[in-house]
DNA sequence: ACCCTTTATAAGACTCAGTCCCGTCTTCTG
DNA sequence: CAGAAGACGGGACTGAGTCTTATAAAGGGT
């Protein structure tokens, strides 16, 4: 189960796409890519305002959503949709990336994975189904092992 | 793509259900029993109370929820988290009837289905993960035929 | 049929993530 | 270095969902 342990580049690239899609520099944004940079886990975007809060380094709430949007239009960002209305981000590391959640009830602890024979599966059923399949999205819940004890 | 159009007994066995799980009976509960059971898609909460309050028969929010908490916990509904936040509920008609949904993201329409080779898949993965699974929700998300065009 | 207790309901205040708007500040370009 | 374009902050606003409380039914016992 691959958790993301990639050395921390994913802000300059990101910095760097970013130029590259044309957007100017900030403050806000910047600081933004370096919280997500370090971070292991994915985080919400009341997380993201609270923790660099306590940096210091206050940001508004418009400009986290308004980065948010940003990162995911150039795919530098996933957002996670881990249910009970529960929205999460994390950074898009290597290439496409693509991948699935764990999510733990209890603790909400979120944890990736892939699945090659889930995959294929999918691939076969947007074949036979009446809908121009754009994305699928996976969520997985039950009690991490921590939580379950045992 | 099987759409659901058995009798509309649903809202008795329902009745029923509740009964025996020890609740009693009350208008506002009696008429989104039956309203649910006429309709053919899933409703959101909001939509239930404005589909009531149509036919002059008003239902506050609270009990909209309650109820939906009700029925959700005796499995006679499923709850259906169809992204950006959005839940929608839909009777459950045959025994544990399994399965999960095509969410058109254009107009929002819900369409259940069933797979076999996914269901597989997961119960494989699920021995495999570092979680005690309790349960999974896929939705695949994409242009409905009459959106498509096509 | 009539209490009495328990449960169901309505109404509305409240929460909280997310959106929107607008005035101000910063970045970049000429 | 000035001026336009874009980034930012702050705060009003939205809308789904929760909580609280008073009132209205329901069912059981007599």
């Amino acid at each position: 189960m691959t958790l993301n342990e990639q050395p921390p580049i994913w802000a300059e690239r990101a910095a760097q796409a970013l130029a590259d899609a044309g957007y100017r520099r900030g403050g806000a944004r910047r600081a933004i890519l370096e919280l997500l940079d370090e971070q292991p886990c994915a985080l919400s975007a009341v997380e993201i305002q609270d923790a660099l809060s306590r940096r210091d380094r206050d940001v508004s709430r418009s400009s986290v959503y308004r980065v948010m949007e940003e990162l995911e239009e150039i795919g530098l960002l996933q957002r996670v949709e881990i249910g009970q209305g529960m929205v999460r981000y994390e950074p898009v590391r290597s290439g496409p990336g693509h991948h699935h959640h764990l999510v733990c009830d209890r603790c909400g602890r979120l944890q990736p994975f892939t699945d090659d024979g889930l995959e294929r599966a999918i691939r076969r059923l947007s074949e036979r189904v009446p809908l121009r399949v754009s994305e699928h999205e996976i969520v997985i819940r039950g009690a991490c092992e921590t939580c379950a004890g045992a």
